[in-house]
DNA sequence: AGATCTCTGTAACACTTGTTACTGTGGGCA
DNA sequence: TGCCCACAGTAACAAGTGTTACAGAGATCT
Protein backbone atom coordinates (compact mmCIF):
# COMPACT_ATOMS: atom_id res chain seq x y z
CA UNK A 1 0.00 0.00 0.00
CA UNK A 2 2.42 1.99 0.58
CA UNK A 3 4.48 2.14 -2.25
CA UNK A 4 1.04 2.74 -4.57
CA UNK A 5 0.13 5.38 -2.29
CA UNK A 6 3.67 7.38 -2.68
CA UNK A 7 3.03 6.79 -6.42
CA UNK A 8 -0.10 8.16 -6.76
CA UNK A 9 0.08 11.00 -4.53
CA UNK A 10 3.66 11.42 -3.35
CA UNK A 11 4.06 14.48 -5.82
CA UNK A 12 0.74 16.07 -4.28
CA UNK A 13 1.20 15.48 -0.07
CA UNK A 14 4.36 15.62 1.86
CA UNK A 15 5.70 12.95 3.75
CA UNK A 16 4.22 13.39 7.25
CA UNK A 17 0.96 13.63 5.21
CA UNK A 18 1.61 10.66 3.39
CA UNK A 19 2.47 8.97 6.34
CA UNK A 20 -0.77 9.52 8.37
CA UNK A 21 -3.04 8.60 5.55
CA UNK A 22 -1.11 5.43 5.57
CA UNK A 23 -1.61 4.94 9.31
CA UNK A 24 -5.39 5.86 9.52
CA UNK A 25 -6.61 4.64 5.79
CA UNK A 26 -7.47 1.21 5.17
CA UNK A 27 -6.92 -0.35 1.78
CA UNK A 28 -10.09 -1.63 -0.11
CA UNK A 29 -9.57 -3.60 -3.12
CA UNK A 30 -12.81 -4.56 -5.34
CA UNK A 31 -13.08 -6.47 -8.38
CA UNK A 32 -14.99 -5.26 -11.74
CA UNK A 33 -18.35 -5.58 -11.35
CA UNK A 34 -18.52 -4.59 -7.72
CA UNK A 35 -20.91 -1.89 -6.41
CA UNK A 36 -18.57 0.04 -3.91
CA UNK A 37 -21.32 3.13 -2.60
CA UNK A 38 -25.26 2.33 -3.31
CA UNK A 39 -27.77 5.30 -3.07
CA UNK A 40 -28.79 5.82 0.11
CA UNK A 41 -25.47 4.59 2.02
CA UNK A 42 -24.31 6.91 4.62
CA UNK A 43 -20.55 7.06 4.20
CA UNK A 44 -18.16 6.27 6.82
CA UNK A 45 -15.10 8.07 4.51
CA UNK A 46 -13.81 9.22 1.45
CA UNK A 47 -12.01 6.72 -0.86
CA UNK A 48 -8.33 7.88 -2.44
CA UNK A 49 -8.15 6.00 -5.87
CA UNK A 50 -5.07 4.16 -6.25
CA UNK A 51 -5.52 1.49 -8.74
CA UNK A 52 -8.75 0.73 -11.41
CA UNK A 53 -11.19 3.31 -12.47
CA UNK A 54 -14.96 3.52 -10.84
CA UNK A 55 -17.71 4.52 -12.48
CA UNK A 56 -20.23 6.84 -11.13
CA UNK A 57 -24.17 6.33 -11.70
CA UNK A 58 -27.38 8.56 -11.20
CA UNK A 59 -30.66 6.61 -11.11
CA UNK A 60 -34.05 8.39 -10.91
CA UNK A 61 -37.33 7.27 -9.43
CA UNK A 62 -37.80 4.53 -11.84
CA UNK A 63 -34.83 3.33 -11.28
CA UNK A 64 -33.35 4.62 -15.12
CA UNK A 65 -29.81 5.00 -14.56
CA UNK A 66 -27.12 7.25 -15.86
CA UNK A 67 -23.37 7.52 -16.12
CA UNK A 68 -22.22 10.62 -15.14
CA UNK A 69 -18.35 10.32 -15.02
CA UNK A 70 -15.23 7.99 -14.13
CA UNK A 71 -13.12 8.16 -11.69
CA UNK A 72 -9.37 6.96 -12.08
CA UNK A 73 -6.14 7.12 -10.25
CA UNK A 74 -5.10 10.06 -8.46
CA UNK A 75 -9.19 11.05 -8.01
CA UNK A 76 -11.14 11.16 -5.11
CA UNK A 77 -15.14 11.10 -5.63
CA UNK A 78 -16.04 14.89 -4.77
CA UNK A 79 -19.34 13.55 -4.25
CA UNK A 80 -18.66 11.34 -1.57
CA UNK A 81 -16.57 14.63 0.47
CA UNK A 82 -19.34 16.50 0.06
CA UNK A 83 -21.43 13.49 1.55
CA UNK A 84 -19.05 12.91 4.19
CA UNK A 85 -18.91 16.40 5.33
CA UNK A 86 -22.74 16.63 5.08
CA UNK A 87 -23.37 14.27 6.72
CA UNK A 88 -25.91 12.78 4.43
CA UNK A 89 -26.54 10.10 1.83
CA UNK A 90 -25.11 9.03 -0.70
CA UNK A 91 -26.65 10.45 -3.80
CA UNK A 92 -25.27 8.15 -6.43
CA UNK A 93 -23.72 4.62 -6.77
CA UNK A 94 -20.39 3.53 -7.57
CA UNK A 95 -19.54 0.72 -8.96
CA UNK A 96 -15.94 -0.68 -9.61
CA UNK A 97 -15.48 -0.37 -13.65
CA UNK A 98 -12.21 -2.34 -13.14
CA UNK A 99 -10.33 -4.08 -10.71
CA UNK A 100 -9.60 -1.18 -8.16
CA UNK A 101 -7.78 -0.76 -5.61
CA UNK A 102 -8.28 2.55 -2.80
CA UNK A 103 -7.87 3.87 0.58
CA UNK A 104 -10.81 4.86 2.98
CA UNK A 105 -9.95 7.77 4.77
CA UNK A 106 -11.76 8.65 7.95
CA UNK A 107 -14.22 11.49 7.89
CA UNK A 108 -12.95 12.41 11.14
CA UNK A 109 -9.02 12.94 9.63
CA UNK A 110 -10.83 14.95 6.51
CA UNK A 111 -11.57 18.13 8.70
CA UNK A 112 -8.01 17.72 11.29
CA UNK A 113 -6.27 17.79 7.75
CA UNK A 114 -7.90 20.21 5.88
CA UNK A 115 -6.44 22.80 9.08
CA UNK A 116 -3.24 20.87 9.21
CA UNK A 117 -2.09 20.76 5.63
CA UNK A 118 -1.84 22.95 2.87
CA UNK A 119 -1.31 20.54 0.30
CA UNK A 120 -4.68 18.28 1.52
CA UNK A 121 -6.86 21.63 1.68
CA UNK A 122 -5.60 22.20 -2.58
CA UNK A 123 -6.16 18.66 -2.62
CA UNK A 124 -9.71 18.78 -1.47
CA UNK A 125 -10.61 21.91 -3.50
CA UNK A 126 -8.96 21.35 -6.87
CA UNK A 127 -11.51 17.44 -6.36
CA UNK A 128 -14.67 19.89 -6.06
CA UNK A 129 -13.22 22.01 -9.06
CA UNK A 130 -12.38 18.88 -11.59
CA UNK A 131 -15.71 17.50 -9.98
CA UNK A 132 -17.60 20.04 -11.01
CA UNK A 133 -16.08 20.40 -14.54
CA UNK A 134 -16.69 16.58 -14.96
CA UNK A 135 -20.69 17.39 -14.43
CA UNK A 136 -20.79 20.73 -16.45
CA UNK A 137 -19.14 17.90 -19.13
CA UNK A 138 -21.63 15.60 -18.24
CA UNK A 139 -24.14 18.05 -18.66
CA UNK A 140 -22.95 19.04 -22.14
CA UNK A 141 -22.93 15.80 -23.30
CA UNK A 142 -26.87 15.33 -22.42
CA UNK A 143 -28.10 18.55 -23.80
CA UNK A 144 -26.35 19.57 -26.76
CA UNK A 145 -25.34 16.29 -27.91
CA UNK A 146 -27.42 13.09 -29.80
CA UNK A 147 -27.47 9.80 -29.24
CA UNK A 148 -24.67 8.92 -31.61
CA UNK A 149 -22.39 11.21 -30.49
CA UNK A 150 -23.21 10.20 -27.05
CA UNK A 151 -22.21 6.83 -28.00
CA UNK A 152 -18.98 7.70 -29.75
CA UNK A 153 -17.70 9.80 -26.38
CA UNK A 154 -19.06 6.74 -24.38
CA UNK A 155 -16.86 4.35 -26.44
CA UNK A 156 -14.31 6.50 -26.16
CA UNK A 157 -13.87 7.05 -22.43
CA UNK A 158 -14.28 3.14 -22.14
CA UNK A 159 -11.10 2.71 -24.13
CA UNK A 160 -9.31 5.16 -21.96
CA UNK A 161 -10.17 4.12 -18.53
CA UNK A 162 -9.56 0.51 -19.19
CA UNK A 163 -6.56 0.92 -21.17
CA UNK A 164 -7.75 -1.22 -23.28
CA UNK A 165 -9.87 -1.04 -27.44
CA UNK A 166 -11.43 -3.90 -26.47
CA UNK A 167 -14.65 -3.51 -24.64
CA UNK A 168 -16.23 -6.07 -23.30
CA UNK A 169 -19.66 -4.89 -22.52
CA UNK A 170 -23.09 -6.02 -24.20
CA UNK A 171 -25.35 -3.64 -25.62
CA UNK A 172 -27.87 -3.90 -22.96
CA UNK A 173 -25.07 -2.94 -20.10
CA UNK A 174 -24.09 0.10 -22.75
CA UNK A 175 -27.94 1.14 -23.03
CA UNK A 176 -27.95 1.34 -19.06
CA UNK A 177 -25.39 3.84 -18.92
CA UNK A 178 -26.58 6.02 -21.68
CA UNK A 179 -30.04 5.64 -21.01
CA UNK A 180 -31.40 4.59 -24.07
CA UNK A 181 -32.72 1.05 -24.69
CA UNK A 182 -30.74 -1.88 -25.97
CA UNK A 183 -32.22 -1.62 -29.73
CA UNK A 184 -30.79 2.53 -29.81
CA UNK A 185 -27.35 0.72 -29.24
CA UNK A 186 -27.52 -1.48 -31.39
CA UNK A 187 -28.61 0.18 -34.45
CA UNK A 188 -25.86 2.96 -33.97
CA UNK A 189 -23.38 0.61 -33.03
CA UNK A 190 -24.06 -1.30 -36.79
CA UNK A 191 -23.54 2.11 -37.98
CA UNK A 192 -20.04 3.13 -36.21
CA UNK A 193 -19.45 -0.33 -37.56
CA UNK A 194 -20.50 0.38 -41.08
CA UNK A 195 -18.23 3.52 -41.10
CA UNK A 196 -15.58 1.14 -40.33
CA UNK A 197 -14.95 2.79 -36.82
CA UNK A 198 -15.49 -0.13 -34.46
CA UNK A 199 -15.52 -3.94 -34.93
CA UNK A 200 -18.43 -5.86 -33.33
CA UNK A 201 -18.50 -9.32 -32.12
CA UNK A 202 -20.69 -10.77 -29.19
CA UNK A 203 -19.67 -9.10 -25.90
CA UNK A 204 -16.95 -7.42 -27.16
CA UNK A 205 -16.61 -4.21 -29.10
CA UNK A 206 -13.06 -2.97 -30.57
CA UNK A 207 -12.43 0.52 -31.36
CA UNK A 208 -10.73 1.28 -34.54
CA UNK A 209 -10.93 4.69 -35.08
CA UNK A 210 -13.37 7.45 -33.78
CA UNK B 1 -24.66 47.15 2.58
CA UNK B 2 -23.46 46.20 6.87
CA UNK B 3 -27.40 45.63 7.85
CA UNK B 4 -28.17 43.57 5.07
CA UNK B 5 -24.77 41.51 5.19
CA UNK B 6 -25.84 40.66 8.86
CA UNK B 7 -29.28 39.84 7.45
CA UNK B 8 -28.09 37.25 5.07
CA UNK B 9 -25.10 35.92 6.53
CA UNK B 10 -24.94 36.75 10.15
CA UNK B 11 -26.56 33.56 11.27
CA UNK B 12 -23.59 32.01 9.68
CA UNK B 13 -20.62 34.16 10.60
CA UNK B 14 -18.94 35.55 13.60
CA UNK B 15 -18.39 39.17 14.15
CA UNK B 16 -15.08 39.46 13.13
CA UNK B 17 -15.89 37.50 10.03
CA UNK B 18 -18.69 40.07 9.50
CA UNK B 19 -16.50 42.54 10.08
CA UNK B 20 -13.69 41.61 7.63
CA UNK B 21 -16.27 40.70 4.89
CA UNK B 22 -17.66 44.42 5.29
CA UNK B 23 -14.02 45.79 5.00
CA UNK B 24 -12.96 43.85 2.14
CA UNK B 25 -15.55 43.30 -0.03
CA UNK B 26 -16.78 45.34 -2.49
CA UNK B 27 -20.60 45.93 -2.94
CA UNK B 28 -21.80 45.26 -6.55
CA UNK B 29 -25.58 46.25 -7.70
CA UNK B 30 -26.60 44.83 -10.85
CA UNK B 31 -30.32 45.37 -12.74
CA UNK B 32 -32.15 42.24 -14.25
CA UNK B 33 -30.70 41.12 -17.65
CA UNK B 34 -27.34 42.42 -16.86
CA UNK B 35 -24.59 40.17 -17.81
CA UNK B 36 -22.68 39.76 -14.31
CA UNK B 37 -20.01 36.87 -15.64
CA UNK B 38 -19.25 35.95 -19.19
CA UNK B 39 -17.52 32.64 -20.17
CA UNK B 40 -13.92 32.91 -20.54
CA UNK B 41 -13.54 35.68 -18.21
CA UNK B 42 -11.23 35.64 -14.77
CA UNK B 43 -12.89 36.08 -12.20
CA UNK B 44 -11.36 38.73 -9.40
CA UNK B 45 -13.62 37.72 -6.46
CA UNK B 46 -16.13 35.53 -5.40
CA UNK B 47 -19.74 36.79 -4.81
CA UNK B 48 -21.81 36.63 -2.36
CA UNK B 49 -25.31 37.52 -2.84
CA UNK B 50 -27.29 39.70 -0.59
CA UNK B 51 -30.45 40.40 -2.69
CA UNK B 52 -31.81 39.10 -5.69
CA UNK B 53 -31.31 36.30 -8.07
CA UNK B 54 -29.17 35.13 -10.65
CA UNK B 55 -28.99 32.53 -13.28
CA UNK B 56 -26.15 30.78 -14.40
CA UNK B 57 -26.25 29.68 -17.97
CA UNK B 58 -23.99 26.97 -19.66
CA UNK B 59 -23.42 27.60 -23.72
CA UNK B 60 -21.67 25.25 -26.00
CA UNK B 61 -19.96 25.80 -29.03
CA UNK B 62 -22.96 26.63 -31.64
CA UNK B 63 -23.73 29.35 -29.15
CA UNK B 64 -26.94 27.56 -27.95
CA UNK B 65 -27.84 27.96 -24.24
CA UNK B 66 -29.20 25.72 -20.80
CA UNK B 67 -30.17 27.32 -17.88
CA UNK B 68 -28.22 25.47 -15.19
CA UNK B 69 -29.43 26.57 -12.07
CA UNK B 70 -30.54 29.99 -9.92
CA UNK B 71 -28.87 31.44 -7.11
CA UNK B 72 -30.32 33.01 -4.41
CA UNK B 73 -29.68 35.14 -1.37
CA UNK B 74 -27.54 33.70 1.03
CA UNK B 75 -25.66 31.64 -1.88
CA UNK B 76 -22.32 31.48 -3.69
CA UNK B 77 -21.20 30.39 -6.63
CA UNK B 78 -18.96 27.34 -5.99
CA UNK B 79 -18.71 27.66 -9.74
CA UNK B 80 -17.02 30.55 -9.71
CA UNK B 81 -15.07 29.48 -6.02
CA UNK B 82 -13.56 26.78 -8.35
CA UNK B 83 -12.68 29.66 -10.82
CA UNK B 84 -11.13 31.59 -8.42
CA UNK B 85 -8.79 28.87 -6.69
CA UNK B 86 -7.56 26.97 -9.82
CA UNK B 87 -6.88 30.57 -11.70
CA UNK B 88 -8.98 29.26 -14.50
CA UNK B 89 -11.59 31.44 -16.81
CA UNK B 90 -15.17 30.94 -15.78
CA UNK B 91 -17.24 28.09 -17.67
CA UNK B 92 -20.60 29.44 -17.23
CA UNK B 93 -22.40 32.93 -17.69
CA UNK B 94 -23.86 34.56 -14.83
CA UNK B 95 -26.70 36.79 -15.61
CA UNK B 96 -28.92 38.45 -13.51
CA UNK B 97 -32.35 37.46 -12.64
CA UNK B 98 -33.96 40.19 -11.01
CA UNK B 99 -32.57 43.14 -9.45
CA UNK B 100 -29.52 42.18 -7.11
CA UNK B 101 -27.01 43.23 -4.93
CA UNK B 102 -24.18 41.14 -3.92
CA UNK B 103 -20.83 41.76 -2.06
CA UNK B 104 -17.23 40.78 -4.77
CA UNK B 105 -14.31 39.14 -1.67
CA UNK B 106 -11.11 39.43 -3.09
CA UNK B 107 -9.55 35.93 -4.00
CA UNK B 108 -6.71 36.26 -1.40
CA UNK B 109 -9.00 36.68 1.56
CA UNK B 110 -10.70 33.61 0.51
CA UNK B 111 -7.44 31.37 1.27
CA UNK B 112 -6.89 33.38 4.57
CA UNK B 113 -9.88 32.80 5.95
CA UNK B 114 -10.87 29.04 5.32
CA UNK B 115 -7.76 28.39 7.52
CA UNK B 116 -9.10 31.15 10.01
CA UNK B 117 -12.54 31.22 9.94
CA UNK B 118 -13.73 27.49 10.74
CA UNK B 119 -17.73 28.80 10.32
CA UNK B 120 -15.97 30.20 6.56
CA UNK B 121 -14.80 26.94 6.10
CA UNK B 122 -17.92 25.19 6.53
CA UNK B 123 -19.59 27.59 4.60
CA UNK B 124 -17.30 27.02 1.28
CA UNK B 125 -17.68 23.57 1.79
CA UNK B 126 -21.31 23.65 2.51
CA UNK B 127 -21.36 25.98 -0.90
CA UNK B 128 -19.55 23.28 -3.34
CA UNK B 129 -21.83 20.83 -1.77
CA UNK B 130 -25.23 22.44 -2.50
CA UNK B 131 -23.73 23.08 -5.93
CA UNK B 132 -22.89 19.44 -7.07
CA UNK B 133 -26.45 18.83 -5.33
CA UNK B 134 -28.04 21.55 -7.38
CA UNK B 135 -25.67 20.32 -10.66
CA UNK B 136 -27.31 16.46 -10.11
CA UNK B 137 -30.67 18.00 -10.08
CA UNK B 138 -30.25 19.69 -13.32
CA UNK B 139 -28.57 16.12 -14.57
CA UNK B 140 -32.17 14.33 -13.78
CA UNK B 141 -34.18 17.00 -15.21
CA UNK B 142 -32.41 17.37 -18.54
CA UNK B 143 -31.53 13.35 -18.32
CA UNK B 144 -34.92 11.92 -17.52
CA UNK B 145 -38.16 14.70 -17.81
CA UNK B 146 -39.56 15.13 -20.98
CA UNK B 147 -39.93 18.55 -22.41
CA UNK B 148 -43.39 19.47 -21.48
CA UNK B 149 -42.07 18.55 -17.39
CA UNK B 150 -39.33 20.57 -17.65
CA UNK B 151 -41.34 23.32 -18.77
CA UNK B 152 -43.15 22.77 -15.50
CA UNK B 153 -40.28 22.63 -13.55
CA UNK B 154 -39.08 25.65 -15.13
CA UNK B 155 -42.04 28.04 -13.89
CA UNK B 156 -41.99 26.68 -10.90
CA UNK B 157 -38.26 27.83 -10.16
CA UNK B 158 -38.96 30.91 -11.57
CA UNK B 159 -41.82 31.64 -9.65
CA UNK B 160 -39.88 30.78 -6.34
CA UNK B 161 -36.71 33.16 -7.34
CA UNK B 162 -39.11 35.61 -8.43
CA UNK B 163 -41.38 35.71 -5.56
CA UNK B 164 -44.13 36.07 -7.46
CA UNK B 165 -46.76 34.28 -10.11
CA UNK B 166 -46.49 36.51 -13.11
CA UNK B 167 -43.72 36.03 -15.00
CA UNK B 168 -42.59 38.29 -17.44
CA UNK B 169 -40.99 36.69 -20.50
CA UNK B 170 -41.38 35.72 -23.96
CA UNK B 171 -41.43 32.03 -25.30
CA UNK B 172 -38.52 32.72 -27.09
CA UNK B 173 -36.49 33.14 -23.50
CA UNK B 174 -37.83 30.35 -22.22
CA UNK B 175 -37.36 28.32 -24.95
CA UNK B 176 -33.47 29.36 -24.88
CA UNK B 177 -33.35 28.63 -21.41
CA UNK B 178 -34.78 25.14 -21.88
CA UNK B 179 -32.45 24.75 -25.04
CA UNK B 180 -35.66 23.88 -27.16
CA UNK B 181 -37.52 26.07 -29.90
CA UNK B 182 -39.85 28.75 -29.27
CA UNK B 183 -42.49 26.71 -31.31
CA UNK B 184 -41.91 24.07 -28.61
CA UNK B 185 -42.29 26.32 -25.83
CA UNK B 186 -45.60 27.78 -27.24
CA UNK B 187 -47.08 24.59 -27.79
CA UNK B 188 -46.49 23.01 -24.24
CA UNK B 189 -47.69 26.49 -22.59
CA UNK B 190 -51.10 26.20 -24.55
CA UNK B 191 -51.58 22.71 -23.32
CA UNK B 192 -50.63 23.79 -19.42
CA UNK B 193 -53.31 26.82 -20.24
CA UNK B 194 -55.81 23.88 -21.55
CA UNK B 195 -55.03 21.94 -18.69
CA UNK B 196 -56.26 25.19 -16.23
CA UNK B 197 -52.63 25.45 -15.00
CA UNK B 198 -51.21 28.67 -16.13
CA UNK B 199 -53.12 31.67 -18.08
CA UNK B 200 -50.81 33.56 -21.23
CA UNK B 201 -50.83 36.80 -22.10
CA UNK B 202 -48.65 38.32 -24.43
CA UNK B 203 -45.17 39.38 -22.52
CA UNK B 204 -46.58 37.32 -19.85
CA UNK B 205 -47.26 33.87 -18.14
CA UNK B 206 -49.55 33.57 -15.10
CA UNK B 207 -48.86 30.76 -12.69
CA UNK B 208 -52.00 28.57 -11.63
CA UNK B 209 -51.51 25.69 -10.28
CA UNK B 210 -48.78 23.72 -11.06
C1' DA C 1 -25.22 -33.38 -31.41
C1' DG C 2 -29.17 -31.26 -29.58
C1' DA C 3 -31.40 -28.19 -26.33
C1' DT C 4 -31.33 -23.93 -24.29
C1' DC C 5 -30.15 -19.33 -23.25
C1' DT C 6 -28.28 -14.90 -24.11
C1' DC C 7 -27.00 -11.62 -27.25
C1' DT C 8 -27.50 -9.21 -31.62
C1' DG C 9 -29.77 -7.55 -36.00
C1' DT C 10 -33.62 -5.65 -38.09
C1' DA C 11 -38.18 -4.11 -39.39
C1' DA C 12 -42.22 -1.59 -38.40
C1' DC C 13 -44.30 1.56 -35.84
C1' DA C 14 -45.23 5.27 -32.12
C1' DC C 15 -44.03 9.27 -29.77
C1' DT C 16 -41.51 13.39 -28.73
C1' DT C 17 -39.23 17.09 -30.25
C1' DG C 18 -37.50 20.24 -33.78
C1' DT C 19 -38.36 22.90 -38.21
C1' DT C 20 -40.65 25.64 -41.57
C1' DA C 21 -44.09 28.43 -42.87
C1' DC C 22 -47.87 31.13 -42.41
C1' DT C 23 -51.54 33.73 -39.82
C1' DG C 24 -53.31 36.65 -36.48
C1' DT C 25 -53.01 39.91 -32.73
C1' DG C 26 -51.69 43.30 -29.43
C1' DG C 27 -49.19 47.46 -28.59
C1' DG C 28 -46.47 51.17 -29.70
C1' DC C 29 -45.33 54.85 -32.79
C1' DA C 30 -45.45 58.08 -36.79
C1' DT D 1 -55.87 56.42 -37.24
C1' DG D 2 -53.22 53.33 -39.61
C1' DC D 3 -48.72 51.17 -40.01
C1' DC D 4 -45.32 48.31 -38.25
C1' DC D 5 -43.18 44.94 -35.49
C1' DA D 6 -42.49 41.68 -32.07
C1' DC D 7 -44.93 37.99 -30.19
C1' DA D 8 -47.98 34.06 -30.15
C1' DG D 9 -50.84 30.25 -32.29
C1' DT D 10 -51.10 26.50 -35.35
C1' DA D 11 -50.52 23.18 -39.00
C1' DA D 12 -47.76 20.09 -41.53
C1' DC D 13 -43.82 17.84 -41.85
C1' DA D 14 -39.00 15.93 -40.62
C1' DA D 15 -35.83 13.79 -37.63
C1' DG D 16 -34.42 11.36 -33.70
C1' DT D 17 -35.34 8.22 -30.34
C1' DG D 18 -38.03 4.63 -27.94
C1' DT D 19 -40.94 0.27 -28.31
C1' DT D 20 -42.45 -4.18 -29.80
C1' DA D 21 -41.76 -8.18 -32.04
C1' DC D 22 -39.33 -11.64 -34.14
C1' DA D 23 -35.43 -14.14 -36.28
C1' DG D 24 -30.92 -15.77 -36.27
C1' DA D 25 -26.25 -16.40 -34.34
C1' DG D 26 -23.11 -17.76 -30.85
C1' DA D 27 -22.07 -19.84 -26.47
C1' DT D 28 -22.78 -23.36 -23.03
C1' DC D 29 -24.36 -27.53 -20.94
C1' DT D 30 -25.75 -32.26 -20.96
Amino acid sequence: MRTELEEAYGFLFEKELIEEIAKSGTLKTVTAGDTIIEIGDYLTGMPLLLKGAIKILREDNDGDELLLYFIERGDTCAMTLSCCLGQTKSEIRAVAETDTSFIMIPIAKMEEWTVKYKTWRNFVFESYHTRLSEMLDTIDTIAFLNMDERLMKYLQDKVKVNGNENIHSTHQEIAYDLHTSRVVVSRLLKKLENEGKISLKRNHITVIDL
